[in-house]
DNA sequence: TCCATATTTCCACTGTATTGGAAATATGGA
DNA sequence: TCCATATTTCCAATACAGTGGAAATATGGA
């Protein structure tokens, strides 16, 4: 329950969500912050902090190479969340073509 | 953007996570916000208030019924909201078994 | 119409998130 | 070792979210 709460509260938030969904577009090996600050147009001191909030949330990765640290999205993370969202959905029920979130299921 | 925003914002909070998942767990009708009050022990003040955020992001549907007010969960907009986060996941290239998110869709 | 009750609004208090400049720190190449 | 630069920490200011008691409002039954 709190680690749901802390990745959503992560990426409730404009300059979060845009890092995250850059860091999942591109996949491995992830950005540099000096690439995200630039391709973002975030100061420095706001990516960090930025950074390490979704770090916290276990949202994204950092891994070190030479004088830069790489991040990139945490794909476990992100499905754990979902799946805890649609958790016992419908009360287990086969759910009708209203409940789209079954409909995926049962497609 | 600003949808995704409200969506994960007004998730990211115990007490309307809590709401959310009962109500994704009921699925149709949902519950009047008097059972909610009950069952989770929330003050009516406070359970108004973060119904009407949900609401507000449309994650929950309220339905009119004699003097009750039925709420229950828009699994449209959670899949939106679950769609946009995977949005052009890793480029677009098929993903390799690190990317669990991928492996859904593969699989 | 009158009443019981389901639900929302009002309000004030408290706490926490976001921001970015400046300074500090960490890293590896020369 | 010394330096260039990538990244983080510090700090103070501003703004907004969450809470719940009390009062107001809405609804339908009698």
């Amino acid at each position: 329950m709190n680690i749901a709460i802390k990745g959503l509260a992560a990426l409730a938030q404009e300059t979060r969500l845009t890092i995250f969904r850059v860091l999942v577009q591109v996949g491995e090996p992830g950005l540099t912050a000096g690439q995200l600050a630039k391709e973002l147009r975030i100061p420095n001191a706001t990516l960090s902090f930025h950074l390490k909030e979704l770090a916290h949330a276990e949202l994204i990765i950092a891994r070190q190479k030479s004088r830069f640290i790489y991040y990139s999205a945490n794909f476990a993370t992100m499905n754990a969340l979902m799946g805890y969202l649609t958790e016992n959905c419908c009360a287990g029920i086969a759910c009708d073509s209203t409940a789209v979130c079954c409909d995926d299921k049962n497609s």
